[in-house]
RNA sequence: GGGCAGUUAGCUCAGCUAGGGAGAGCAUCUCCCUUACAAGGAGGAGGUCGCAGGUUCAAUCCCUGCACUGCCCACCA
């Protein structure tokens, strides 16, 4: 087959994705003779198309099913997407917005009818993406969050649930999205740091002349204070506890009670106390039992609990009560404030909390035994620091709103027994998985269905087993084979949202943790650290990068700077030199396969020369370090490592020092060397192959002449036999001299076209044959014409020295050599020389090291010490010869 | 307020869970289109390893404190 001499990524790109789906290579079917090994994809919402944050999660996943297929596991990586819940809803929201609709004139069945039909549209967009990305994934297994196999396990789960009273329903204090007019958790609330205002605020105590002043960052909702609270240990106030003020603007009474969450340093160390809008006044409202008085509605808006502001937008009460503070004197003071405030983490708007009705998960249970499995190593953190902020947010966990009053999502399996009219009935709910025919209670055939439908978190904390359709069959062959899964892959973002609750999910309904391994990976961000969104316009579209480089060099980049946990910066350079990575691979490749025309090669290496046991040992160090660094996940060191075995070892050093080999007129030579240098190809590129499975699968198909996956074909074992230590010193001798003389041509100017003629005195008796047995290869790779080994050699005039270890290398440069060039260039030396010498005797000289450290360094000093004295002597011996 | 990362060459990062001569890629300089590769090769320059203490014969590496950056958490009224 020809090979072209610059690697085309486009060209065989889409052959092998192609192949990969025509051949189901990635297809897993129940096999008890194999480990499974599962990964179920992180679902991207359908709204998404692939962003850098896609590619890089997606290539990390593929890396490891691939390297654990090569294994031999029996592999599964699920594909899916997730329904997206709010974010979707508010995508197609807006794309009605374009035609001047809203969903209210759709209604709530048109508008989901919309909803599906835009998912069909438009949801596979990414699932195409990943197959071009070259994902691994069982295309035949794609699951969607609100197909079949998951609506049924959402509503399995939620009446199990329900039934065992972890479920309840509510009003509660809720954070209110004013303008997704839904609920959320806690955790979908972002704080945000802004500036604001601390308005002081006098509270007229009752009988009194004398008044209580309250700070304040939201003055409006003191139209619904029930209390002023002060910490009780707080002498100002001791007096005061019991007594009642009179609120400003509506002059109704309100108690001040003392509670110790009540910090005394802040403010005024009196806290006015909103049950109804927050969350810190809530709890101080169960303690003491205080009237919960709503100010602000589901809109946003000033309920009519005060007629006069009744209707305005939280802002504009804020302004007029302000205003009428000021007026009635009531204001003190006003300072600049700087303090966070939640938003909603779908579009930003501020988050308010009110009172509303609301189903909730108790998660207490659950939390405690989620965190347990992380404690004690059952569930593993990669890297482990994560384990932490993991258990300690699940052991402050709050109740979970699961209710959101949207209409794309699961439908809450919760009916009501209505009359005529639509009102409820004294009959009680039914929790269902199918829609009753008539209530149970009074055979009543109106039956409605809750409106609210469950958050989205709720049906992702259940795909690692609703996947495998645990809704209709919770102990089905293949749950029980594919799951506890492998790994699951994610960024930090998303660990409390979605990680820590699948974990609750999989030890409530099928007992056992859903992965054994979090792999948390970083934030793709861009050349200058920072994120990357579209308003700041800095976002690299993996698409883009992949028919400018290709997708090999858009998966190596990631990959090389994927260290666990950590934000990586990425710019086009690290595109740019994978994408060299990959033609550097090519066309080795292609040496190889060139040489070999004709050729008939051993599968097995035969180890003749040095080199070849330098090499082999080189490589064999690489495959260890490279399957030790897989199975942590620390893929960018395995990447990194193969690049630099590859590149710097395998191509600059072995493979030039075969091209002599090859050009032998001695077939067997030719086809010793080759046998190394094609086994040591197909181990690396075998290596490669989880990370760049393109090129890695093209040139797999080029040296087996058939097109079999290479991901079929085992990843390279760590070999007892492949170790050669002393031959490994030894050829550090020879690549010493060698570029001891390659340093004389470049500093010269020694055309590379000029061979020149070279005289090595030895020194060190026990290396002599070392460069002996070795001259070849020094001659040819040093461009030498004849090379003279001796003892006790006199340096001829006009000649450049080199020092190195064990030897005198004399280089005759008549006519081009420059008197002054080498003496500095030797001054250079020296002065490095000396500098260590120096370091040594230093230490040497140190009594308490002597004796202190391990005889072994002291031995390594000494010997460094008059190593470096031997080069000197030498040296300024030959500065004194050249005059 | 609490916690977690990071701070090493102009840039992106290794090295720090073996404490003992500072590494890679990109950029830069010199030479070279030497039939695998100029998306390449050879050679060079470039760093008081954030600051201050401590442990040690010896600290980029271990400990403490500080500074700066980023992230997470919190009942920042």
């Amino acid at each position: 087959m020809e090979m072209e001499k610059v690697y085309d990524a486009k060209k065989v790109e889409e052959k092998w994705v192609d192949y990969w789906i025509k051949n189901k290579t990635f297809s897993s079917k129940i096999d008890k003779n194999k480990k499974s090994f599962t990964i179920v994809i992180p679902p991207p919402n359908v709204t998404g198309s692939l962003h850098m944050g896609h590619a890089l999660n997606n290539t990390l996943q593929d890396i490891i099913i691939r390297f654990k297929k090569m294994q031999g596991y029996n592999t599964l990586w699920v594909p899916g997407t997730d329904h997206g819940g709010i974010a979707t809803q508010n995508v197609v929201e807006k794309l009605l917005k374009k035609e001047g609709k809203t969903k209210y004139d759709l209604g709530r069945e048109k508008f989901v009818e919309k909803m599906w039909q835009w998912r069909e549209e438009t949801g596979d967009t990414i699932l195409d993406q990943l197959k071009k990305l070259g994902c691994g994934l069982d295309w035949d297994r794609t699951r969607f969050t609100m197909d079949e196999a998951c609506s049924k396990s959402v509503k399995k789960a939620f009446k199990n649930f329900y039934d065992r009273g972890l479920i309840y329903r509510g009003k509660r204090l809720v954070n209110w999205c004013t303008r997704c007019n839904t609920a959320l958790s806690d955790i979908e609330v972002e704080y945000v740091q802004e500036k604001g205002s601390l308005w002081y605020i006098k509270y007229p105590i009752k009988d009194s002349n004398d008044f209580l002043t309250v700070a304040t960052t939201r003055p409006e909702t003191m139209l619904g204070d029930t209390a002023v609270a002060v910490n009780p240990n707080d002498d100002r106030y001791k007096e005061l506890v019991g007594k009642t003020v009179i609120l400003p603007l509506t002059n109704r009474e309100i108690k001040i009670v003392a509670d110790y969450i009540v910090d005394t340093a802040f403010g005024t160390g009196a806290v006015k106390v909103t049950p109804a809008h927050d969350s810190t006044d809530y709890e101080i409202a169960r303690r003491h039992d205080l009237q919960i008085l709503e100010v602000i509605d589901a809109d946003g808006k000033m309920t009519d609990l005060v007629a006069k502001y009744k209707g305005l937008s939280v802002k504009e009460a804020r302004e007029l009560i302000v205003g009428d503070l000021q007026e009635q004197g009531y204001l003190l003071k006003t300072e600049d404030y700087g303090h966070s405030v939640g938003r909603c983490y779908r579009c930003s708007t501020t988050i308010e909390p009110i009172m509303s009705e609301q189903w909730f998960l108790k998660v207490d249970e659950m939390s405690k035994k989620a965190a347990e499995v992380a404690r004690n190593g059952k569930v593993k953190f990669y890297p482990s620091s994560w384990q932490k902020p993991y258990t300690a947010w699940l052991e402050n966990l709050r109740d979970w709103c699961i209710s959101r009053q949207i209409w794309w999502g699961h439908r809450i399996p919760v009916y009501y027994c209505v009359d005529e009219k639509g009102a409820r009935t004294s009959c009680e709910l039914i929790v269902s998985e199918e829609k009753p025919e008539k209530c149970p209670c009074c055979g009543n055939t109106n039956i409605i269905q809750d409106n609210d439908v469950l958050d989205t978190w709720f049906s992702s904390a259940l795909w690692p087993f609703s996947v495998f359709h645990w809704g209709e069959k919770p102990d089905n062959e293949e749950l029980k084979y594919y799951y506890p899964t492998g790994v699951l892959a994610t960024g930090h973002e998303i660990l409390y949202l979605w990680v820590a609750r699948m974990v609750q999910m999989g030890l409530e309904f099928l007992n056992d943790i859903p992965f054994k391994d979090v792999f948390i990976h970083g934030i793709v961000r861009d050349k200058s650290g920072k994120k990357m969104s579209k308003s700041l316009g800095n976002v690299v579209d993996p698409l883009g990068v992949m028919s400018q480089y290709g997708t090999d060099a858009l998966r190596f980049a990631l990959a090389q700077v994927a260290a666990p946990g950590r934000d990586m910066q990425i710019s086009d350079e690290s595109f740019l030199s994978a994408r060299n990575f990959a033609n550097k691979i090519w066309n080795a490749s292609r040496f190889i396969l060139m040489n070999m025309e004709g050729l008939k090669i051993a599968d097995e290496p035969v180890l003749k020369e040095l080199s070849d046991k330098w090499i082999i040992n080189e490589y064999n160090m690489t495959v260890k370090t490279v399957t030790g660094a897989l199975e942590i996940y620390d893929v960018d060191v395995a990447a990194r490592t193969v690049y630099d075995f590859f590149w710097t070892k395998f191509c600059d050093w072995y493979i030039e020092l075969s091209k002599i080999r090859m050009t032998s007129e001695n077939q067997q030579e030719k086809q010793q060397v080759l046998s190394v240098l094609l086994y040591i190809l197909k181990g690396t590129i075998q290596m490669l192959a989880p990370v760049m499975p393109f090129i890695t699968d093209e040139i797999w198909t080029i040296f087996n002449d058939k097109q079999e996956s290479i991901v079929l074909s085992d990843f390279p074992k760590y070999n007892d036999k492949f170790v050669f230590a002393e031959e490994t010193k030894e050829m550090a001798v020879i690549q010493e001299i060698i570029s001891k003389v390659r340093n004389i041509r470049s500093e010269m100017n020694v055309s590379p076209a000029v061979f020149i003629d070279a005289f090595v005195n030895v020194l060190d008796d026990s290396k002599s044959s070392i460069v002996n047995n070795n001259a070849d290869y020094i001659k040819g790779i040093a461009k030498i014409k004849t090379l003279t080994l001796g003892k006790d050699m006199k340096r001829q005039k006009n000649s450049a020295l080199a020092v190195a270890t064990g030897f005198e290398i004399f280089i005759p440069l008549e006519g081009l050599i420059d008197i002054d060039k080498e003496k500095a260039r030797i001054n250079k030396e020296i002065m490095l020389l000396e500098q260590d010498k120096e370091r040594c005797s230093k230490k040497l000289s140190n009594e308490s090291f002597v004796t202190r450290a391990p005889k072994e360094e002291v031995d390594k000093m000494k010997t460094r010490l008059s190593d470096a004295d031997v080069k000197i002597a030498t040296l300024r011996e030959s500065l004194e010869f050249i005059g």
